[in-house]
Formats: structure tokens, sequence, C-alpha cells
DNA sequence: GCGACAG
DNA sequence: ATCTTGTCGC
């Protein structure tokens, strides 16, 4: 294993989490957020409550907005329920508020902070980057994965003579989509689809852009030892100046056009990078990923059809 | 009101 | 990422 982290399941962490709130009193999305290791994935608790919403015996109406309000994209009917559980528990709830005091707050977690872990592990890992350039020009693939819930959808195609192939994986996701975390939910599906590609590898995010320097892109490429590109479809830290984006005194990526942000993943640097995008696709969005995208949605709408159906 | 964050 | 019909433009 590459990463002691890359198989982490955050959902169970989670509902550890919360298993650890008391009948009669309540936590927060930021409480939370803080106890699995960083306030950045407070949003990521009200989605994580929202996916795990039929667990069993986990009390995540316990969990609601600092604010008292009820969150985590619940239904009428869900916040009715909700209502009438901590109700039972002692707490006043008006029209979707709890209306609690300081000592119905719980926030004394036992926790390991895995998120603060795994915030220095990517700090470790981004020394393993390399940026000198040893990648196929010719030989291109993509990687994408889409959802519905936790449940992801997977794909990975190239071009072979003049037609595109596509190959396709589902299983559920571990971790949710969290800031500068995306490679602990997505790095184990490019893995089972592209561990035996000889190509460079374009991915859907980023490589250099990244806080710690270590995207998804980067991520793939040195666990799989690949050429990889990270394509982003919007920035997520730094600053533009003549199309370079700059981060901490540091050239980190380019930007193809409005919705094309490119960053070196792994054995190339950020100015060959460029000039292999330019010279590839012309300040063009690659088709690959294109046809990798849509293979995870035909995937998954043809699959979320069948499942409803049983 | 601030800040704003890949997928 | 997902929710979603028709509509505008090439
Ligand atoms: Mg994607």
């Amino acid at each position: 294993m590459s990463s002691p982290y890359e198989d982490f399941d955050l959902y169970t962490y989670f509902v550890e989490l919360v298993k650890q709130i008391p009948e009669g009193k309540v936590a927060s999305y930021l409480e939370i957020a803080k106890a699995l290791g960083d306030p950045v994935a407070a949003v990521s608790c009200a989605y994580m409550q929202s996916e795990l919403r039929e667990a069993q015996n986990v009390p995540l109406h316990r969990v609601v907005r600092a604010s008292g309000e009820l969150g985590g994209y619940k239904t009428i009917e869900e916040v009715r329920g909700d209502t009438a559980r901590l109700r039972d528990e002692g707490l006043t709830v008006r029209s979707g508020k709890v209306k609690f005091v300081d000592s119905h707050r719980f926030t004394d977690f036992e926790t390991e902070y895995p998120l603060e872990k795994m915030k220095g592990e990517q700090e470790k890992l981004s020394e393993r980057v390399s940026m000198d350039d040893d990648f196929d020009e010719d030989l291109i693939g993509a990687v994408d994965v889409s959802y519905d819930g936790r449940k992801g959808y997977a794909a990975f195609s190239y071009a072979e003579d003049d037609e595109y192939i596509s190959r396709n994986r589902s299983m559920d996701a571990n971790f949710p989509y969290i800031p500068g975390f995306l490679f602990y939910r997505e790095y184990r599906f490019i893995k089972q689809l592209a561990r035996n590609f000889g190509g460079t590898l374009l991915i859907d995010g980023n490589g250099l852009i990244h806080p710690r320097f270590f995207g998804l892109a980067s991520a793939t490429g040195v666990f799989l030892n690949k050429a990889t590109i990270g394509v982003a479809k919007s920035l997520l830290l730094g600053r533009v100046k003549h199309n370079w984006v700059l981060y901490r005194d540091r050239k980190i990526g380019y930007v193809l056009n409005r919705n094309t942000i490119i960053s070196p993943g792994h054995r190339i640097s950020v100015d060959s990078s460029v000039d292999f995008m330019i010279g590839k696709y012309n300040h063009v969005y690659p088709e690959i990923l294109k046809i990798a995208h849509n293979s995870t949605v035909k995937l998954r709408r043809e699959q979320t059809k069948i499942l409803e159906a049983s």
C-alpha cells in the first residue's frame, strides 16, 4: 500500500463520532468536522449525514447546524421524524430549529483527528512527485467518476486506432468530497481501472494546484508510477496572472481556457504540461475526458434505473 | 457579513 | 458532484 490512508473510511469514522453524542445533546457539523481534523469538512458532514440516512442505530438526528436548525438536506418528513426524536430526548424544537443552551452541546469527542494526519501525509508524499519529463505523448488515457449518493461510477477511457475504448467500475465511496482531499475519495476508483495503463493519464482534478501541492493527479502518478496531468474545470486556489496559476510564490498551473485549468501530476513539469496540452488539444478541453465523463454518466443512469426497478 | 473551496 | 425542459445557436 502506497498510502496508509488511501482506503480510509471517513463515513465510518463519522458514524463513530456521532455515536459519541449522548441522548439529550447535539453537535454541530462544524464541531464534527473539527473532530475529524479540519473545519473545512463541515459541509461534507452534512452530506455524510444525508447519505447515511438509512443507517440503523446511529443518532444522526443529534447533528444539527450551529444555529440549531436541522440541516443535512432533509425532506419535510425527515424533519418531522427528527423533531420527534429530539423532543423524545428532552430537547425543545420549534419549526425545524433546536432551542438549546450551551450545556446541550456535545463537544468532548474522543478522536485521532484523521484529516490532520492526512494533511501531514500529503505534505510528506508531495516530496515524491517528480517534475522530470518522462511521459508518452501519444497514448493518452482519462479517468472520471460520477455519483449517486455514496455510489460511485467510474470510467477509464483511451483512444486505440481511431476509436475510443472505455472500461467501467462501480463501488461505494468511503470518503466524501472535501476540498483538498479529493484523492482519498477518487483514487480508489482510478487505481482499479488504470493500474496497468502504460500511457499518460489525464485526471479530472488537480495535480500541483493544491494547498499541499499533492492533488489527485499527483497521488495517482506517484502511487501508480505513471505520468499524470490534472485537468480541472474550475480553480481550487491561487491567483491567475497571464494565464499562469500562482500560489505562495510558485507557478503551479496554467489556465488553458475559462473552463480548463491544468497542472502537472507526476513525471512532467509545469512548462511541459502546458506545451504538451496546448500542442495536443489547442486550448480546448480534451475530448478523452469528455468520453470518460460521459461513460460514467451513462453507467450511472443505467444502474440507477436497474436499482429502482428492484 | 465574511468567505468562497478540484469533484 | 447533482438537481432538470425547453431553448438558443451553429
Ligand atoms: Mg469528475
